[in-house]
DNA sequence: ACCTGAACACCGTTCAAGT
DNA sequence: ACCTGAACACCGTTCAAGT
């Protein structure tokens, strides 16, 4: 590893003396403590969602992270204690990002709704968190911690039964991530392909839904099981 | 790696000429194709699931699983592409675990029921298969395939309209996954810690769930949300 | 066809040394 | 306190060689 990171540093004719903090491509920086610290926990943040975007999370190793903030690996680890941490930092800034202004603005069931479909939309981009923010300790996570709260809220003021407000988060959200991964999915998931005469019924109904349908399978799927859950939670309200 | 295993077969005095095909700590076995083959995908099937119920899926290594089949890492290849068809299997193999054997039998709500938590159970102990599972293509995976063809028949049957049946399916298979996951998230995971007073509306919500309960947390968001899929479902039969 | 043994190209993480 | 450089203990996978 080490061989292969000297072999692709390109050998810069003359490089300039004042060493930058810039990305890949820069020129060496001594060892020792730089004056002034070259990263943190917003920029390793920021470079952890450009690398995502572009690569994947396959693409997400702490090398590379390390290589696009154009430091060593080990520099990391003076700002998250793993790479873990870096999730959980990525996961956080994402859950900024879902959408919970419907709160307190427009009826209970149509900001569920908004909520839902942001969150579900937001993830769906980001499976890899999903096993992650499932089992998440919300004290960890500033941002998330905000989104639940402000959703409480909503669910309290719409006359919700307080010792069922987070047992019907839960619910919901588990119904989100699930979905997210199925947004995911290939489209002919369900074909039985040279096995289809063995399961009539399961070819029949998936041949019924891919002539019918007027929207992506995935979002019909959504949509029916939101309603679903909406619709019994709300008669839950006093 | 080599290194280390060398070093950890013990130098057995007098070994027994005999090669045997058991786990770790039978004799080495030379290189060339054996009379028998050793391995085959219900052996490997095997080994996998006794390895995850013991260490665990950080347990499973290529390595580990090659080590409790008495064979060398590479001599798995001849059987499997990869670590991902590895799991593949195990996740057939639990597919067939789920109960569907209530649908024609019971009535709808009944067996859906037994189904749902059937479902839960499983694969809450097999979380790192859900991404698996969730964008698995059903022709790959035969018993997972049976499943869905006694659910759909279930729901046909019931007099479930036919082009609603696979997104029912998949929404209350997302439920399930997501639920899955919640299972195994701490009791405490919406505990905000130092942060309670800026959250006072979910710190209420959680004391109120805590003080009220007759369930486990995760148990009651499960009945709840299945209930409102079941009831919202139940109300498309014709 | 189906093993072994060796190698390859990675991983995340630790830690001494430097400033 | 916060970097670099080197090392460690792993991974999954490939492939020639052997029978």
């Amino acid at each position: 590893m080490l061989g292969t990171q000297a072999a692709e540093r390109l050998p810069m004719p003359a490089p300039t003396p004042a060493p930058s903090a810039g990305p890949a491509g820069s020129v060496r920086r001594r060892a020792g403590r730089p004056t002034a610290a070259i990263l943190d926990q917003d920029g390793i943040t920021t470079a952890a969602l450009e690398l995502i975007s572009t690569k994947g999370y396959n693409g997400l190793t702490m090398a590379a992270l390390a290589r696009s903030l154009g430091v060593a690996p080990s520099a990391l680890y003076n700002h998250v204690a793993s790479k873990h941490d870096v999730l959980l930092l990525v996961e956080d800034h994402l859950a900024a990002m879902v959408d919970v202004s419907a709160f307190g603005v427009e009826p209970w069931d149509a900001a569920v709704r908004r909520w839902a479909w942001s969150y579900r939309d937001v993830f769906s981009e980001h499976t890899p968190l999903i096993p992650v923010i499932a089992v998440l300790p919300v004290a960890n996570a500033p941002k998330t911690l905000a989104m639940y709260e402000a959703v409480t809220a909503g669910f309290r003021d719409a006359g919700f039964p307080e010792e069922k407000i987070i047992s019907a988060i839960v619910a919901l959200e588990a119904f989100v991530f699930g979905a997210a991964y199925d947004v995911n999915a290939p489209e002919d998931i369900f074909d039985a392909g040279s096995l289809a005469e063995q399961v009539p019924n399961l070819t029949a109904a998936v041949d019924r839904l891919a002539k019918e349908r007027h929207a992506l399978p995935t979002d019909i799927a959504f949509s029916l099981g939101l309603e679903a859950l909406i619709a019994g939670f709300g008669a839950l309200r006093g």
